[in-house]
DNA sequence: TTGATGAGTAAGCAC
DNA sequence: GTGCTTACTCATCAA
């Protein structure tokens, strides 16, 4: 029989009959002020309201669940931002990739004109006969 | 109110008295039967057990709870598996700028030796009075 | 007490 | 119906 109990308090429990229940000033305290307030001054309006023990403590949680409600929105929002944040940088990480391929391209360009010209040199000073020290000599 | 209602049936509606709910079999049907069986083999079991509108209607319900249950936290796990899948795409873009970052700081060195050994060979030239085609000509 | 987070539930959307 | 996702609630832990 648990279960069943269970099930149709669940079945009741649904958004629609707790959502439109903020506006109502359920007793003389909306939501909004609830959640706000300070503990010392909601514990001085209720007494000032001569609630009973047990509206007190309903206004207690009420005010806990409201402010838990706050809670999760903050944590749903924080975890997109950190996904975002992730992304981001990875698509930073791979964009200063990309740079750095072009221009390791560049670099080895540079390097084989380099190389040509000091090939040209090295062919030139052959062609001419001009001996040359051996740290310089194609040929050793 | 509604409102006190509403808070009541949330307080009971506490997870002690779910969790253990299952285990037990219900109207002779387990929850993991429950969620795993076909449609079609539960309408079958249904009738055969001889359970009245209102108890179909409820198993129904709880089946579709329990399924529910398994979404939710397939949908978590999904979540931390894209986000380690993205910390680890970011780990490896990461590397991949370090690599780059390397080669090039080689590839510069090796552009510098190279420019050493051509202006060498210019300054041979030069000491040795031999006359360098212009293009070769540090002096133009 | 406050804030954050994991897990369960219902609503709502898409197939 | 099924599966996924969001918002909400509660339990629980840390500060």
């Amino acid at each position: 029989m648990k279960k069943s109990d269970k099930k149709d308090r669940n079945a009741n429990a649904n958004k629609f009959d707790l959502e439109p229940l903020s506006p109502s000033p359920c007793l003389g305290i909306s939501d909004d002020e609830l959640v706000s307030i300070s503990v010392r001054d909601l514990n001085r309006q209720l007494k000032l309201r001569g609630l009973t023990r047990e509206e007190i403590v309903r206004m207690k949680q009420r005010r806990r669940t409201l402010k838990n409600r706050g809670y999760a929105a903050s944590c749903r929002i924080k975890r997109i931002e950190q996904k975002d944040e992730l992304e981001q940088e990875k698509v930073g990480e791979l964009s200063e990739t990309e740079k750095l391929a072009e221009d390791n391209g560049k670099i080895r360009e540079e390097i084989e004109a380099l190389h040509r010209k000091y090939e040209a040199l090295q062919k030139f000073a052959l062609q001419k006969k001009i001996p040359l020290p051996p740290e310089m000599d194609p040929l050793h």
